[in-house]
DNA sequence: GCGCATAGTATGGTCAGACCACACTTCGAA
DNA sequence: TTCGAAGTGTGGTCTGACCATACTATGCGC
């Protein structure tokens, strides 16, 4: 009965670059040492080097490329929604969340954010530029589903924003990610999309009201109810 | 300039095996087949198979075991909290800690989940009681502080569960277990801890006996005030 | 027929070594 | 000086091998 169950040889490395992180030996833009140089540093093989980039690859914390220079190989990024939407997803495929859950969450963060009282005046201002632009957009009628999917998530996220919480964005728009696919099979791409549409513009444009005439209950109330009859209309 | 930039091959496993999952072909607990087996079918090497593996592994999609027979080999299960907080922690490592999304982030989810009526009554009685257990094992002066910090963690995670929604409960724990590195760090383990468990003590009473008489509101108020002293001890 | 040690078999975990496509770097020819 | 060709290092993939493990089947002794 070794006290050593199961030591992955890839944690190993994966260890080693969390130490790296915290202690800021490694920051964001850097490039990891090659996989064979990482192989020979902790003495083992490439292949177990690759499960532990493979590993960050999928959390969205390396973005990897072929070829040479300074933009190829492992270089560290922080895109933390790739990885906890990727999970999300294959979760609610394996049925262990649903739907229900999601929308909640969703609600749940969302809501909290209009609420609170920004962080950044400066920036509350900016974002309520941004998305009266990103309103406009959507207005256009020539707009692809997946474009105006992409301008609405962009919506959300930014007002969002105001309330300065990288953790909240980042599970919010992995909430999002993770059910898109969802959304696109449950609301047919005909007729029946330009009438939910309509109403998802006036929608935001009412919230976009609300924030900039600084009412935040009634953007939260709006917001929640902006959710809460788009999941309605999918089924 | 081809339409298929880089199609990876562990790609296709996963988008076989989620696909899989939403068609009902997999469930929760039934057995991935060999490797060797994939491999074939999917016309790859055992090596990209073995990617989409470790994926679905990192996720908390599957859990995987040598030897042969029923319990062996990759099995689908859900564990979303995994993935979600593996990634969670990584991507703090990279940006550096910030305490205060984190406690803003926690009490926001905590007491949420304190206010919503429960999904189950018999499952709110189950926690009740268990809850108690655990507030009994945490009275025990010989603890060591290691494990007073998980028995307080599955204290919050199983209020929390009444709920009834995974995601929230798996954002939950991913906060915790994200920072538990910090909080080690930040309180010593000497003559200055012994203070903060006594009143840590009592707040857990406090909330459970909220709970207990249904005084949901009055919990998630206490709630937030233990987070927010918590945390206001660490420095 | 029963009990139990043994050999067999299939699993994931790891390794070594090879080849490829790619992107940048270097250097020589025009 | 310019520009194209060769060089070099990167991750991506494949092959084939060996290991420890855990179950399964065998067959021996009784």
């Amino acid at each position: 009965m070794s006290i050593n169950p199961a030591p992955r040889a890839y944690q190993v490395v994966l260890d080693s670059i969390e130490s790296d992180l915290r202690s800021g030996k490694l920051a964001l833009g850097d490039q990891l040492p090659g996989e064979r140089a990482l192989a020979e540093q902790h003495q083992i093989s490439r292949a177990s080097v690759r499960d532990a980039i493979r590993i960050l690859d999928v959390l969205g914390l390396v973005k990897t490329s072929t070829g040479s220079g300074p933009n190829s190989g492992a270089v560290i990024i922080s895109n933390p929604a790739a990885g906890i939407s990727q999970a999300l997803r294959m979760h609610l495929a394996a049925k262990g969340i649903n739907v229900r859950e999601i929308v909640e969450s969703r609600i749940l963060l969302e809501t909290w954010a209009a609420q609170m009282p920004p962080r950044n005046p400066h920036h509350a201002q900016q974002v309520i530029d941004r998305t009266a632009v990103l309103i406009m957009r959507m207005d256009d009628a020539q707009l692809s589903r997946e474009e105006f999917h992409r301008i609405d998530a962009e919506f959300h996220v930014l007002l969002a924003s105001m309330a300065g919480n990288t953790v909240v964005e980042s599970m919010m728009e992995s909430l999002r990610h993770s059910i898109s696919h969802y959304v696109a099979e449950s609301i047919p791409n005909d007729e029946s999309w330009q009438p939910v549409v309509r109403v998802l513009r006036r929608q935001h444009k009412a919230i976009h009201h609300a924030f900039a005439t600084n009412q935040r209950e009634r953007a939260a109330q709006l917001i929640e109810e902006h959710i809460t009859w788009f999941y309605s209309q999918t089924r």
